[in-house]
DNA sequence: ATTACTAGGTTGCGAGTAG
DNA sequence: TCTACTCGCAACCTAGTAA
């Protein structure tokens, strides 16, 4: 029944990047054997994988008695942009500087973040228990809105109990520079807040306040 | 006798993508079951995968009896960020755009550029046959000395018969444009030459001066 | 010099399952 | 849940070779 086998192996990838380096828009020559020794196969296999190639869209070919000319297909350099774009996400996430000034919470965080519902996902997706309670701190607005217009937010889910039911949240890992030290931990957002851009909620594995000696108007610096 | 296997799995580099897009320099969460379901193999596969990946150094891990951390090691980055300069180098790979004003050779374009030493290379490396002449175009001397600045040349190499020498020279593959088409072409700088940088030597499958009816003065746009 | 077939060995895969 | 073992079978590899 001929099923739509449409994975691509992971190998076609370094012969696209072979082919794409000597023209990504031409026909260029690029003989079975030099391209086996380029990527470190036989010429066999790489007879075989162009062939294989070239049923599944990515190249097209013309094959000569005496060599071939092949040309990377719309398939082919849509599957290198992806793998570029996808490289370029991680390797230009561009690091937001933060400093702030610790002030007073209205102290329901420590209710909020203690929570069941919470902590678990905090757990998986933060990777630690947080502190039950949470710093709050106060940015100038533009740092603020800067942060809100980031795009790479992890999303904790809300949840409800017979009782009530409690918001969803978005946060960011975040690093606390002390000292040379980097602390991990992570700044939360509330879809519903009383906070204004000019607030951040900060959660932590351990109570930063008492680990750093911090009080109210004490600076702090952090990197996400 | 255990020799150095040091070849990397292609299928490797998937797995390292999947660990940075959660963190690049940390310990991340990331279970075999995980792993599998985003790139498409079993679980089992996916634990054997990270274990050799382990042993080849890629990654770090610490294995729980509920699941694993793994953090990206030293030559697992530096394999994502050669991929990634890779990729960079074909997708922005910057166009120069050429204007320039046909002038008249000496005319010795033509004998050089038919000489078999030369001729032979310009097929492999050009892939065209250059019709024996060459097309001077006089640039102004900014553009041609951002053209001798570019890094990306093909070589061709110089060679001697029994009575001299022949010198090197390098060259660029262009495309020059004409009434919406382009027509394939290559700007060459031999390493010994009596033209300034503002004087371009262009060849090409055909004679372009009678194909485009082209006369001194004539003005002519190149992309290379 | 090419491409690519066949043949047979090797590696990789994942279902089943233990811990 | 998790990691990771065994094992049968499928996929993949390359040497030899034809064209």
């Amino acid at each position: 029944m001929g099923e739509n086998e449409s994975l691509i192996k992971s190998r076609y990838l370094d012969v696209l990047i072979e082919i794409a380096r000597q023209g990504l828009n031409e026909e260029v020559k690029l003989s079975t054997s030099r391209l086996a020794a380029s990527i470190g196969i036989s010429q066999q296999s790489a007879s075989r994988i162009m062939k294989e190639m070239e049923e599944t869209g990515l190249v097209s070919r013309k094959v000569f008695i005496d060599g071939q000319v092949v040309k990377l297909e719309k398939k082919g350099i849509d599957l290198l942009q992806e793998r570029y774009s996808e490289l370029n996400k991680i390797f230009s996430k561009k690091k937001l500087k933060i400093t702030g000034e610790l002030v007073s919470g209205l102290g329901e965080g420590r209710y909020y973040i203690g929570l069941k519902g919470y902590k678990k996902q905090f757990k998986d997706k933060l990777n630690f228990i947080p502190y039950s309670g949470t710093l709050n701190l106060r940015v100038d607005s533009k740092t603020g809105r800067e942060l809100q217009a980031m795009s790479e937010f992890i999303l904790i889910e809300g949840f409800r109990t017979k009782k009530r039911s409690f918001g969803g949240l978005k946060c960011a890992k975040a690093k606390i520079e002390h000292k040379n030290n980097q602390i991990v931990a992570a700044v939360i957002k509330p879809f519903r807040t009383v906070h204004g851009d000019d607030i951040l909620e900060v959660i932590a594995p351990y109570c930063i306040r008492e680990k750093l000696r911090l009080k109210d108007g004490s600076r702090i610096r952090m990197t996400i």
